[in-house]
DNA sequence: GTTGTAGTGGAAAGCGCTTTCGGAAGCGCT
DNA sequence: AGCGCTTCCGAAAGCGCTTTCCACTACAAC
């Protein structure tokens, strides 16, 4: 049960020739020691093999050198992408990375920060929406707070209601850029396939499209639906089931995006013939599929790696966002909408 | 710094009204407690919001509950789907789940796994291929079996060159039902596009696939590249430029089959029309694209949630192997061969 | 009435580390 | 030489938990 052959922090010190309370300074970079005395130390350390137990440092100190991560789910291609840029951030900083399901649940994504905080990980990054009704966020808010005065760094991925650290994507500007792609090719009526109309970046998202649309007066048709493939499914359908002779979908995301292609391959509607379809993220499928999906990159592994970047910086004064660009990128689920099509009369 | 309302295990005893003792025996389930004085005791921390603190426990008996998953990288669907399922089961048992990239290098693996050692998880999870050259493996090998014998528990998904517990999917048969369904099509020569062969998913799927081409009388032209969308694109690049006249081809997981398809599409072979596909894995976008993708499903995050199981169990006896089945799913990017279709002369 | 035998309480010893505290040593200055 | 000052170091006190070692109480079995 034990470890036999552990070496510790004493046996470093022995080695050495220094003190228990001398080793320990140099190593975790504490002051008072000579930085020829600290390497040294470091030195032997290495030498002996040495590796701190985590668990001792977690209890004598308070916090870990460690990162906790909150997704909804790893299987969605939008968040595996981003906790690989944290996992390789992570990773070039010697830091490990503790991954927990959030389900798209406010509750328990409560529950997940609570348990992150209570096993004393270093920092917190949250991937995800928000909910614009503040009253469904405060209690996040308030763990954080709680834990940031404990001196727990934070950070969020996409949602910017919370007085925290944050890396924000371009949510309008993709909606803009897909809208103004649409309005070029000549398209007069669009649906829009959402997902929860209270996740901020649905909302920034809509917003960017709409606000073009409507000064193009463009017609627009929205659905809300779940922000996932099955989502895109019941939405696609319940958009062609409504009978809207729209020319182009615009998927809030690529997995709903996914979905709407299939609804629209089982319906025989061809795309981008009789229908152009648009999504927003580039997740790294949809430039193989056919045909390739017209889209706006949203630079998720970035997302990541700049999200554990801000938890690395030392001084602890008020929340920084670091805003990230967005690239339209056309290809080939878009076209000019053919006449003759769609019109049912 | 110090977390102030933090509910310790003493307080839950007072609460309760035992000692310290007796809370901890009841909270770890240890005997020499009766089972509703246990059940009283859990219901008053309970109602306290007592989470025990991970590194006392660490500290003080050796190894934690939390699970530390190795995958190469979780950007790939696979080895997403397999975290997903792990990060589920694992929840329901109230671990923790610490996520690393071996980045497909043996000698990252291997650190990461010591990595994970030195932080006393309890179990330790390795998902990915094995290689079947044995000296590369050996020194993994050995790594775990010390961890084991200091109390770890080990399973391994998709490898069975170690001594460990394991989930192991069906690759073989997988192979043969996509071989006997492309044989059964009337497919005469076939393009293998694989991944590196020292792999043993690689090896077995191959074996698969041969056994029943080879019997068949089909000829078969293979090709080794990483086994990615990249070694897909390379592969079916070569097998293309070599100038094989096959009139199917079967990539060695659904990476590698994307990557294929994409290189058909931008050369104007029609699928499955001028050329059958088909992949293996079954990750989840490939039966929403077009053509969708014939494919043998390998259950991934259900193994990834009996990988859990496996280091749940009790008794530390000799290693268990758990198989799991294959599901041929016929979509579209698959057909017989077009008589005169890529016959050069 | 004596002997077991669970179940429980109390006390205490760590687990390996960080950190506080006070002392020792080295420095420049008067 | 004497003073205060800065540096650096060693001893020791925990951090919250698991475990072990007894002691003690019931209560059943002999």
């Amino acid at each position: 049960m034990k470890q036999p052959e552990a070496t510790r922090l004493v046996d470093v010190a022995a080695a050495a020739g220094v003190s228990l309370a001398t080793a320990s300074r140099a190593m975790s970079g504490g002051s008072g020691v000579s930085d020829e005395l600290a390497g040294h130390v470091r030195a032997i350390a290495d030498r002996l093999g040495y590796i701190p137990n985590v668990h001792a440092r977690g209890l004598a100190g308070g916090l870990i050198a460690s990162i906790g991560l909150v997704v909804h789910e790893i299987g969605d291609p939008y968040f595996a992408e981003i906790s690989s840029g944290v996992i390789h951030r992570a990773a070039a900083d010697g830091q490990s990375v503790q991954i927990t399901h959030a389900d798209r649940d406010p509750v328990s994504e409560l529950a997940q920060v609570s348990a992150l905080v209570m096993q004393r990980v270093g920092s917190i990054i949250i991937a995800g929406s928000g909910y614009t009704d503040a009253a469904l966020e405060a209690p996040l808010d308030e763990a954080l707070a709680r834990y940031r005065a404990r001196g727990g760094r934070v950070a969020v991925i996409g949602r910017h209601h919370l007085a925290v650290d944050a890396v924000l994507p371009d949510n309008v500007g993709a909606g803009r850029s897909i809208a103004q792609h649409l309005v070029g090719l000549g398209h007069r009526r669009v649906g829009l396939v959402a997902g929860p109309l209270d996740l901020n970046t649905v909302q920034d998202r809509l917003d960017g499209l709409r606000s073009v649309f409507a000064r193009a007066g463009v017609a627009t048709h929205t659905v809300s639906h779940a922000f996932t493939r099955e989502g895109g499914i019941d939405g696609t359908n319940e958009l062609l089931d409504a009978g809207r002779d729209v020319t182009a979908i615009v998927a809030l995301n690529d997995a709903m995006a996914l979905g709407a292609l299939r609804v629209l391959r089982e319906r025989g509607i061809r795309v981008p013939d009789e229908m152009s379809v648009a999504g927003v993220d580039d997740i790294t499928v949809v430039a193989d599929i056919a045909p390739a999906l017209t889209t706006a990159r949203i630079p998720m592994a970035e997302m990541g790696r700049e999200a554990v970047a801000l938890t690395l910086r030392r001084e602890a004064d008020e929340p920084r966002r670091i805003e990230l660009g967005h690239e339209l990128v056309v290809r080939q689920s878009t076209s000019a909408p053919r006449v003759g099509y769609n019109s049912p009369s």
